[in-house]
DNA sequence: CGTGAATGCAAGTGTTCGCTTGCATTCACG
DNA sequence: CGTGAATGCAAGCGAACACTTGCATTCACG
């Protein structure tokens, strides 16, 4: 009966264990099990707990490709791009991203871990300053438009994990960035 | 040396260790040591660990108090209001906010203790709403547009947790607010 | 004072964690 | 069929956890 598991698969399962477990809930045994290996085999393959949540984030935030090379004279069209795609990554993975931000702060394995998203952000700012230079976006510092942009998106996502019963529906790219752009006065 | 500590600060101990642990890291060792009490102490008193963030958790958000009463003519004065309570709120106590919106899903605990701050949400609404008809604000379910107006002041709180160069000045409220109603565009 | 309740202190309980080890089994591949 | 590497399985290690216990000390209050 050792029929392989695929990398790929292994790290489905920690990702998906840490979503609804936590991180330090998201024992080697449940993962293990999550992936339908053994838990030694674990250990022998990916040495360590740290080492592979480290591959699993890795896997899952190249198999996520963002598209911005090449930012144009259409504000609009790349913010939605950018918000897209992280409307994409909150819907899948909001546990994770979640769990990690929270557990970035006092545990700095899980912080190294995300060198890797940080990167992504730095692309995400320069097509901001491009963007501001061009005067089509308010002057400030490009993380503070990013987070105005997508922090509504992130806020609505979070809140499902508490608040049942209210806006159930992911919401809509195109429209964060319209409001983003034009306020929200009627 | 049987000076008595209040359950008062015990709570603000609580608070502390976990905003700055964690909830798995915030042991009773280190709760204790917080407080300037004895660990045997403390289960003596609180009973058990769940018990005693239970309380705590209580304990301080009864302590927050928004005053909204009487929403006005004025949308971006009442929309301050309700921005400048949840800067503070995050300021002085993001870890807890982020640990409890994680905790939330698999600790009926927790969400029970999430009654309370839901309930101060629903007066939110309606200052929205009142807003709404006036013809001030965007139609839409209150809902979204609260977390449109206060999605980048938590994701910016939260950020300061992971990015450590970058934005470490919280938010102005009434920048937030003036963005929310007219936009980014330059 | 005197006394009872609350506390500090140190040691210990049982459990679970990350991780390891020894050995039998299985599979891919020549 | 033969062989070596990967795996399953069961057991276990040391550390850390929530929580307990026995006893000496302290304090509030009469």
């Amino acid at each position: 009966m050792a029929g392989r598991v695929s990398d790929e698969v292994v790290f489905g399962a920690v990702l998906a264990v840490i979503a609804e477990q936590g991180y330090e809930r998201a024992t080697t045994r449940a993962i293990a099990d999550a992936a339908g290996i053994n838990e030694a085999t674990l250990f022998r393959r990916f040495t360590s707990k740290q080492n592979l949540l480290r591959q699993a984030v890795r896997s899952n935030f190249t198999g996520f490709a963002l598209d911005l090379d090449a930012p144009g004279d259409d504000v609009e069209a790349d913010l939605l791009t950018i918000v897209s795609y992280y409307a994409r990554l909150y819907e899948t993975r909001g546990g994770v991203v979640l769990t990690l931000m929270r557990e970035a702060k006092f545990s700095p394995e899980v912080a190294s871990v995300l060198a890797e998203p940080e990167s992504l952000l730095e692309r995400v700012d320069e097509v901001i300053l491009h963007h501001q230079r061009r005067g089509a976006l308010v002057v400030e510092p490009p993380r503070h438009t990013f987070f105005a942009l997508v922090g509504p998106l992130m806020m609505r996502s979070f809140a499902r994990r508490v608040d049942k019963r209210a806006t159930q529906a992911p919401a809509d790219p195109a429209a964060v960035v319209r409001r983003f752009l034009h306020g929200h006065r009627a």
